[in-house]
DNA sequence: ATTAATCCTATCGATTTAATAGGAATTACA
DNA sequence: TGTAATTCCTATTAAATCGATAGGATTAAT
């Protein structure tokens, strides 16, 4: 499933990608018009801030903009902050790798091999797809 | 994240299929060599068997059977009984829809979008591979 | 009968998730 | 210079889910 954050975080990002105007946009006008709670939202955008998409700036009419062009911004990457790792198994992970402790060796491991599977799959969707991708219009 | 409920029963699968007797395979069997804690691996099985994947005979020298060829046992359908939605967002599954509450028009919805795109890729590799697959000796 | 297996239900502890709360720090502007 | 508005940060909580365990009921072979 996919977590209310990650849902949340693209909804926002999203949302800043479409707003036109160089003004950083508000948590609370996105909380708004997204329906996500507002405080949720902070957190979110925090996060998403450390992970160098978005900038900020404090106070009044302060906000948030993205920091790289929509094109820049990969899914993957953006999932990987927001998720966690792509693949459904830590064994499969190339960013989390971490071995199982039961299963002895690794290559004949039929679950391994079928999420390898997974992930190589999920992850050709989600390298190809930016946050152009996403904002456009139509 | 695969459950352990999900990965344990995909090698508790694997396992029955490579079992070359007719014999039915017991739990205790099968949970001493994969290491699965055997009263977990009961109540998996027996989710297994409900779902038409798995016969079973019970008392002294009873156990597990496959009720189907390994070539006829298909991952989607598997992952669906032991996981769940193969979808990450329920406004996208297949099986399993749900509309969200937020979100007031699903067609213009950037994640739903995505989501659609991940799930088909995902089910191309989960429709396309059985359990003879899986327990190919090589 | 006895033994050995599946079957079934209930429960528990740990973890994660979604959300809330409260306030500190910073900035715009009157 | 002070006030309002905003991001920033930490802690806490309620609910859900997950992994595992417990205890026994049922069934079948010998």
């Amino acid at each position: 499933m996919l977590s209310k954050k990650t849902k949340y975080g693209l909804k926002a990002l999203t949302y800043i990608a479409r707003s036109e105007d160089d003004m950083p946009v508000q948590v609370g006008e996105i909380a708004k018009s997204e329906q996500i709670p507002q405080k949720f939202l902070e957190s979110i955008l925090l996060t998403l801030r450390k992970a160098g998409f978005l900038g900020s700036k404090k106070g009044k009419h302060g906000g948030y903009y993205l920091r790289k062009q929509p094109s820049e911004i990969i899914m993957a990457d953006v999932m990987r902050i927001l998720e966690g790792p792509i693949a459904m198994v830590p064994c499969v992970s190339l960013n989390f790798y971490e071995k199982c402790e039961d299963c002895p060796n690794e290559d004949q491991c039929t679950v391994n091999k079928l999420m390898i599977q997974v992930r190589d799959s999920t992850l050709k969707v989600l390298r190809n797809t930016t946050l152009e991708d996403l904002s456009a219009k139509s």
